[in-house]
DNA sequence: GCGAGAATGGCAAGCGGTTTCCGGAAAGCG
DNA sequence: CGCTTTCCGGAAACCGCTTGCCATTCTCGC
């Protein structure tokens, strides 16, 4: 493989010259010196070495992205987001499971570190573990101390820019419109309790009940991995403490997706005995035979603008938190109350 | 960010030392001195900066992913696996979603190349395209040519070792399937025809028909984007060409997802007016209102074999392309021929 | 006609590790 | 006891590119 040497050589000029023509830096050069260089270029094949590239100029046009899961259709649409994005101005991202594990988030990040990414992206929400926060946040805030860009896309302990979606209004108008149909006993399949979204989520459901005076029960709220299987397991749990459900509320649709696959196993037809809602409007909610009522996140826009504010915190633009709004989408997984089974 | 001098410095030791202990070199270093270049490698929390081991080694612990696009679950899954296995080697993998376009294609790859990655995974199917095919080639070989690994997990124009399915096996059972329920006209949702894929896969459909004596007819098949829309769109003007098509497979699980939905759009039900099958078995196949019956591929599996293909050859162990079979899982959108309509 | 300043290009010192080569000390050998 | 090995550590040369600084030449302005 050519190097920079190489093509000084063969054009008769340093180095220097040669690292100036491509790296448009505004030391003068002539014409036809540049001329030359750039022919020597296309001549050779030379592409200059990032890593090369990296170690001088201490940036490496790469970005970090932790999320949960990359085969989780949210988080893979959110990093298709980050990607098209990141590309568009030459970087590259590493994609980084952690499975909400702690431990391998750590050491992600840590490798990320080594690896001297540019920045860092918090794609899933934080897990709520004090220890663990602590610890992450110290080395987080060592790698912004030395340059590094860090957003999340998700709440999340790090006082970090972020940008997030208003999943408190999302439950809560979920709840608030499944109230208005005449339901009153509405489960509530939440996520993993450790995880901040799952909070959030759960707590838009509570005020959406206050505002219109049902008793919160704890009983119609089970919380399981925010996986199809979790989602079957938590409604057929809640279904066996509380047969009189009418509508089950899902903290996320891959989750919805589990309830309406241990709903229709059972026999209970959806709307008519039980209405389903999700949260996210992954690609497949469209697509179902009955296509589920959900909360639209803009997932792909989230992973566009976490990319782009990394690239503004790099290029030290100003970079405010957003937080972007979502909207109820209303498809046919959810009617009024029918009659009882 | 301390450097390794540092470590040297407070170690009372040279950097040779330092770097000696921290890699695992073969040159001997007496106990005592280890302990202490330790002790202070723990004391300042030194990490080594991997941008400069990369330089001095050659070796980035890096693999480039190109996928078509991370967001369809398919390629998630392969990616998830190859993550997996790279991450307990140490590596950490670059995503790429080329969306099938020769030109981004390309250019990820030599970006990927300017990275100095280590290895190369091509998770989708090759582009037919001759002259696209030649250029590509002629830079991976190239790459290998500096001892850069490179893997393919789909069909592929590149004189590589593979880790493939037996996609024509895939569809020639579902189709031998349908067949043996009595279906005689069955429609064919096919991928691209540009890409190596969809032609495998078509050609097994043909296979299956061929054997049992069923003439083919062109106008069972059409073609489609590999995703959700593609198959609905596609599956629609089948039905205006072939009204009395009974079965319909979907080169994809995605592509059947779109079917599905069309179908329900248009009031058939399946499986008892038209049966539907899949291919790939994603995740989503299994929890659909009526489970898709489709051909499961080990996606994540072979996303996990490709990572090691990697590493096999980057530490020189000898690699073999290998196929993988697929087998026929039989759900519920697949019947005998119902009544006509 | 001459000095100032702009235009060009090269030298060389990094960036932060790894690794070859070498030297001194200690240990093993006949 | 002298000599060869082995053990341990350091000096310094890279890896491939960037960039501050300096030298030369040329162009003006007066």
């Amino acid at each position: 493989m050519p190097s920079l040497r190489d093509v000084a050589r063969l054009a008769g000029v340093s180095p220097a010259t040669v690292s100036r023509v491509l790296s448009g830096s505004a030391h003068p050069v002539s014409p036809e010196t540049r001329a030359r260089v750039l022919r020597c270029v296309e001549r050779l094949g030379f592409r200059p070495n990032r890593v090369a590239q990296a170690l001088a100029t201490a940036r490496t046009y790469t970005i970090g992205a932790i999320v949960h899961d990359i085969s989780d259709p949210y988080f893979a649409e959110v990093v298709r987001g980050l990607e098209d994005e990141a590309r568009l101005a030459g970087y590259q991202v590493f994609v980084c499971s952690s499975d909400r594990d702690p431990g391998r988030e750590l050491s992600y990040v840590q490798a990320l570190i080594s690896y001297r990414v540019d920045g860092l992206v918090f794609a899933g929400g934080g897990i709520e573990d004090r220890a663990y926060q602590r610890e992450l946040a110290a080395v987080v805030e060592g790698f912004r101390g030395t340059g590094g860009a860090v957003v999340a896309l998700a709440p999340n302990a790090l006082r970090v820019p972020s940008i997030t979606v208003d999943n408190y209004a999302g439950t809560r108008d979920i709840a608030r419109y499944l109230l208005g149909l005449g339901h009153r006993r509405i489960g509530f399949v939440s996520g993993p309790p450790h995880l901040r979204t799952s909070r959030v989520r759960l707590a838009g459901y509570r005020a959406a009940l206050r505002e219109a005076g049902v008793r919160f029960d704890p009983d119609l709220v089970e919380t399981g991995w925010f996986t199809t299987e979790g989602g079957a397991k938590a409604v057929a749990s809640l279904l066996e403490r509380c047969p009189d459900l009418t509508a089950v509320v899902a903290a996320n649709d891959v989750m919805a997706f589990g309830v309406l696959h241990e709903l229709a196993g059972r026999g209970l037809r959806v709307p008519q005995e039980v209405s389903v809602a999700g949260f996210d409007d992954v690609q497949m909610a469209a697509f179902l035979q009955v296509p589920l009522t959900t909360v639209h996140m803009p997932m792909y826009q989230v992973g566009r603008e976490g990319a782009r504010a990394v690239l503004d915190i790099l290029a030290g633009r100003p970079v405010r938190s957003r937080r972007l709004p979502v909207q109820l989408v209303i498809r046919g997984s959810t009617a009024p109350p029918g009659r009882s089974r």
